[in-house]
RNA sequence: GGCGACGUAGCCAAGUGGCAAGGCAGAGGUCUGCAAAACCUCCAUCCCGAGUUCGAUUCUCGGCGUCGCCUCCA
């Protein structure tokens, strides 16, 4: 009997258990990227958290259905008075490119990343682009329903007939317009009215609506996919904590002003990860692509390991030397799950019971690694161990399955060292054998001995 | 200014009203010709002050400090 999943819910700040709304049907939509820049770690610890639930829900025997957004369409910096410049096309401009190539182009490695670090595929990846259409169907029937007003060519929304403004994220309405600063916008009621149409035909994206040649609102995309892909009631919403306000917030008054009900149950956020004491950003420049950390020789799935030891609601400090110990953590783990794996077998007690409540109590995953560190230690039989462990990653996502380090290519020469290495050892002439042993240090051969005579393997890269 | 987090060993990081998980690094030991690996052992009174309590790192209040959101941002 499986414990009950219980999940951190934004709103209402507390965990709550999970009830499906279809038994045995788990419907999850994931805030994802927009595409006009490469990804970096701070960015793929939020979809490894969404995909830590969607391994969960999988374990716990749900059948998930994850929509991912891609989102391909700039938002402006800045929405007063349309100064703001939008970042697709900036990007467009400087890379000489069309939107939609820079948008192909970083999709493209927006999946590979993800793939590096065994994140799953979403069942779909819906493109901004692809849902214009829908998106201006709701602005219409915002403004039907009296939740939204044209002004100066543009269509906002009026949060002063949405009562429930603020509410994920505790802002009151009246405390934001405190502390407004700044030139208010004078076409918007209030200053805290945002945009779900602007304007604009100068641009490289611009679509035809009722109002005139313009283009989307930043938070409208969201409503529009995730209600024309999961319905008008859902069961999770995954994001980055930066997400809650405006962007949620913003999102719960489109899509229950037009439906004029609840539609997302659970709103889970993921905390950010921070370098050197501020948040990971790429305006900030303080990031690493996940390649980037491959070429430093890391396994990508090391960062996997480091973010599984902190809880996803919690900021993580990245640093090299913290990816370098999980790298390590999970060489070994490997190492030994392949040693085992032949060996025999007994029971594991309550090991498996534990790793469930774990990861069900809200993905408690730093407590079901430091279970992994007890089962390793503990005097269970070890194929009991290595089975265990290979049903676990299932949700750890490690690749424990793939074994050690492999041998590697010799250096040219290295082969004839180990044969003469192997000789003086058989002689007990060890001053030569210790030399030898140098020699091939420095060509990159790290010899070992052992019980069955000498051993090596190439250094991890060159 | 408003909203919200957080401050635990050299680093990363869990956790609980009653002797402080785990990982990395480090120290000692076993093993080994030596080394490496492996194994064993060791390594924190939890930012400060006051309060509640038999007892607080854990609850309350007050400091100090750090950070996030309030412009696009995972």
């Amino acid at each position: 009997m499986a414990p009950p999943i219980r999940l951190y819910n934004t709103l209402g700040r507390s965990k709550q258990e999970f009830k499906p709304l279809q038994p045995g049907q788990v419907s999850i939509y994931t805030c994802g990227p927009t595409v006009y820049r490469y990804a970096h770690v701070g960015n793929l610890r939020t979809y490894l958290f969404a995909d830590l639930l969607v391994r969960t829900l999988d374990y716990n025997g749900y059948q998930v259905r994850q929509v991912k957004n891609i989102t391909d369409v700039g938002h402006l910096t800045d929405d007063t008075f349309d100064r703001g410049e939008d970042k697709m096309l900036v990007s467009a401009r400087l890379e000489k490119k069309s939107p939609a190539e820079i948008a192909a182009h970083y999709t493209h490695a927006f999946l590979d990343d993800e793939a590096r670090l065994g994140i799953r595929r979403a069942d779909a990846f819906p493109r901004a682009t692809e849902y214009v259409p829908r998106m201006v169907e709701l602005v219409a029937l915002l403004l039907e329903k009296g939740h939204a007003y044209e002004s100066g060519g543009n269509v906002y929304y009026d949060i002063s007939s949405f009562p429930d403004y603020g509410r994920l994220s505790r802002n009151t309405t009246a405390k934001l317009l405190a502390g407004t600063k700044g030139e208010p916008d004078h076409r918007k009621r209030s200053p805290l009215d945002f945009s779900l149409w602007k304007r604009g035909d100068k641009r490289l994206q611009v679509w035809d609506s009722p109002w005139g040649p313009g283009f989307p609102g930043w938070h409208i995309e969201c409503s529009a996919m995730s209600m024309a892909l999961l319905g008008e009631r859902f069961d999770i919403h995954t994001g980055g904590a930066d997400n809650v306000f405006p962007h949620h917030e913003a999102e719960i008054a489109q899509s229950e002003g037009v439906t004029g009900h609840r539609v997302v149950n659970h709103w889970v956020h993921g905390q950010l990860l921070f370098l050197s004491g501020t948040r990971m950003a790429k305006s900030a420049g303080n990031f690493f692509r996940i390649t980037e950390l491959e070429e430093q020789g890391h396994d990508p799935l090391a960062f996997r390991y480091l973010a599984l030891q902190a809880k996803y609601r919690a900021p993580l400090n990245f640093s090299p030397d913290g990816l370098a110990g999980a790298g390590r953590a999970l060489v070994q783990l490997r190492e030994r799950v392949a040693d085992w794996r032949s060996g025999p077998e007994g029971p594991t007690g309550d090991f498996g019971d534990r790793f469930l409540a774990a990861i069900n109590d809200d993905l408690d995953l730093p407590a079901a690694m430091a279970l992994v560190s007890e089962l390793v230690r503990s005097d269970r039989a070890p194929g009991s161990k290595a089975a265990l462990l290979l049903d676990w990653d299932r949700v750890l996502g490690l690749d424990l399955a793939r074994g050690g380090p492999e041998p590697g290519e010799l250096p040219i020469g290295a082969d004839n060292l180990l044969t003469q290495r192997q000789k003086a050892r058989a002689a007990k002439d060890y001053a030569t054998a210790d030399r030898l042993r140098a020699e091939l240090a420095s060509l990159g051969v790290q010899v070992t001995d052992t019980s069955e005579g000498q051993t090596w393997r190439t250094a991890p890269r060159g």
